[in-house]
DNA sequence: TAGGACATGTAATGCGTTACATGATTAT
DNA sequence: ATAATCATGTAACGCATTACATGTCCTA
């Protein structure tokens, strides 16, 4: 039996103290999702799995006539998931930004578009930007606060200081950009 | 017919100046890798699809008793790349990084654990600048000297610079983990 | 009383990777 | 002679998304 990363995010997310599918749902959107996506259909047959793996105890517990399944991590889960967290293996980091392939093409565009270009990069780090400070670290530091959890908001700030970092570095190229109407040789600092 | 961004990659890198599916392959391991993957085996059918959209025109051309097929961008496929580089869409930025994700939860490793967690993360980033100093730079570097194309260039510097702020926010993390935790003494072991 | 959040799924599809497969050319 | 690189694929599999589907509870 062999857990996924996307496993251990469920099994993790129910050890900081969600209890459903849905809390998994919920607390997935404000955190993990902007390093590691999974979507909430893959959520409910990943609970089935750690169930019958014995990583998780799971039982209904509806909520009026609403059906609900509410799980608790065994022993056994705590252990799996310290021992995924501590194993060495290959960090690989993957990103998919069509904003920076876009930008490796543009030399295809007019200088004025792909200036263009590079300022809808900066507004949409600026948007995440505010996303993380208006939601994402608050939720971050409640848990933080609730429980003496610490890494949950530290990922956050992660977040944060990477898009403020990204914002910046956009900001400089729209300049250099923007002044070179002549033909520099410089290659930059 | 709707082309995906990983369509774009091929079409993109035939007009900066890859011939076969092999120089895409070589260079998209070189660039795009870092903010777009595309595995080799997709690359052969996506030639196929461009060309049967008109985008591209083929012909073969055999190294010897090698086969090999070489790619030209039609007008309508130059067209195409400028039309998807203006598109006002999503620009969304997806990160799969097992490494953010371990330090969310590293609330469950031991203080020390986790520390070790941070340099591990460091490290892959240091290993990520040097490669782009040695390899991937250059290389770009290259492209803009032999054809005045400067983005792959920037989007080169892009990606050591992001790596260098992430190994500056792991080094800064480490200290203020390390003078947390005055448990463990085995810093300099 | 209607809309949104809560709560959980199924089915179909597509995308991409892994593993496998072939064979020629060039450098050592 | 052998290894590495050039060059191009096929087949099977699995993971993840999209679209669809169902029904309850709470609030304005």
């Amino acid at each position: 039996m062999k857990l996924s990363p996307s496993s251990y995010v469920v099994l993790g997310m129910l050890g900081l103290g969600a209890r459903s599918g849905y809390d998994v749902k919920r607390a997935v959107e404000l955190s993990t999702r902007f390093f590691w996506t999974i979507s909430p259909v893959q959520i409910y047959p990943e609970l089935r799995r750690l169930e019958d793996a014995g990583l998780l105890q799971g039982r209904d517990e509806p909520r009026g006539g609403r059906a609900r399944r509410v799980y608790d991590v065994t022993p056994a889960g705590e252990a799996a998931l310290r021992e995924w967290l501590m194993a060495a293996e290959e960090l690989a980091m993957e990103v998919r930004d069509k904003g920076l392939l876009k930008l490796f093409f543009a030399d295809a565009l007019e200088p004025a578009d792909a200036l263009a270009h590079v300022r809808a990069m900066r507004e949409r780090s600026e948007r995440m930007v505010r996303r993380f400070r208006e939601e994402i670290e608050p939720t971050a530091e409640g848990v933080a606060e609730g429980s003496g959890r610490r890494f949950p908001s530290i990922a956050a700030r992660f977040g944060r200081e990477l898009n403020e970092w990204i914002v910046q570095w956009c900001g400089d190229l729209e300049r250099e950009l923007g002044s070179a109407s002549v033909v520099d040789g410089d290659g930059g600092r």
